[in-house]
DNA sequence: GCAAAAGTGTTCTCGTTACACCCATGT
DNA sequence: ACATGGGTGTAACGAGAACACTTTTGC
């Protein structure tokens, strides 16, 4: 009289910045799969898969990442884990979730399908599972862990200017930014260095190219 | 040719605050229970087991918690899942780990046996595999959790007076606090509320009794 | 020259800190 | 009376917001 053992799976949220769909700026897109099979078939979710014996989880994560959009994340970290006794039906399934960001550059290259497709943010289709709730509460991280650390790297390449950076800052928080005011908070943190390059090009004085201070930003507790 | 499944655990990291050795003050207090089988037995480890498949994740959170102390959580909430492939020897073991803060006044209360024993959270003996490294991240967790929500709420009773409230703070975050300034600060949050009873008894003027504004606080995605 | 973004300067407001000082009670 | 913590007043400082203004390019 055994009971059906509990599945333990990873499942990740892969954030990148791509042009709105009025191209006017960037806005947050994420990758979804389509299931191809029940429970919840045809509808949109989070790629991941269940747990290896010995696969560290951020590997895991890191695996279905690569195996949905063929990139790699440039930040990956552990969200939650989701486990409700009801939030899959027929089977009780606890989800870990880690929540990864990939450089814009690098999202344009991603691989797209018939069951594998991009989506803004703030207009998702109907998820499966809990997996809209998931999405929101990933995206309030993002949000929330921009205003207190170096993560604007993760969208970036090596060298970039300070309006670009803002830029990157007004689509995740959606908002405007005061140019000037955000020049003196960038410069007076620290996580950001002046190069004696600048970029030319545009019908306008050429701006100068920064670079971050620091290499990365993972703050999980542990580096698995 | 199965291997072996992978282990799902749930624990808990249980604060409380109880007089300091010295008596001098209140200081940050949690239990633990020795292991009393391989591996690493002996040592002393986070109160936890394996997850039920009709229970929900912060029912085993309680239910472990309650087994340990007697007692029943003012608050608890999500830290972590830990998963690292090589955290137990000879198994592999993904645990889901919950902190816990339970009222001073029920604290005194608490069970102790052979097997469960409360430590000083800055004093801990040895611990079984990575617990000394999830307590530490739990105890950052307390810390900058109290900074910006009602948390104190969770260690004192419904009346309270504002030196208290202050003493909690002062024994979490293991620094002084100015008296005025911290009253202004926690009048003008709008967290509190003041009542108009005194509290009596002190060799001094009495004491304005307070009451939280909000019954509890919690701050999980999802209420499981 | 003009538009546009880069970059600088200035002021205002508000929250935090430090600390002086008064209040009300028990002994 | 006086010690003790409860409670109020106030000035200095610093971060952030708002916005005027100057600089340097492309066209």
């Amino acid at each position: 009289m055994t009971s059906a053992p509990i599945e333990l799976a990873v499942s990740t949220v892969i954030f990148a910045l791509r042009p709105a769909a009025d191209s006017s700026r960037r806005t947050v897109w994420l990758p979804l799969v389509r299931r191809i099979r029940e429970p919840e078939q045809g509808k949109w979710a989070l790629p991941g898969g269940p747990l290896e014996p010995d696969q560290e989880l951020s590997e895991s994560a890191a695996f279905t990442l690569n195996e949905t959009t063929g990139l790699s994340p440039s930040y990956l970290e552990q969200l939650f884990a989701f486990g409700n006794v009801d939030r899959s039906p027929g089977n009780r399934v606890v989800s870990i979730i880690y929540w990864a960001l990939v450089r814009e550059e690098e999202a344009a290259e991603a691989v797209v399908t018939e069951n594998v497709r991009w989506f803004p943010a703030d207009d998702l289709p109907e998820l499966a599972f809990d997996h809209a709730e998931i999405v929101s509460y990933a995206l309030g991280r993002l949000r929330g862990k921009l205003e207190y650390s170096n993560l604007g790297h993760a969208f970036l390449g090596e060298l970039f200017t300070l309006s670009t950076l803002r830029e990157v800052y007004e689509a995740v928080l959606d908002r405007r930014i005061d140019p000037a005011n955000f020049r003196r908070q960038v410069e007076t943190s620290g996580l950001v260095r002046a190069t004696d390059q600048v970029q030319t090009g545009g019908r306008h004085r050429p701006a100068r190219l920064y670079r971050f201070a620091t290499p990365a930003a993972s703050t999980a507790p542990t580096q698995e």
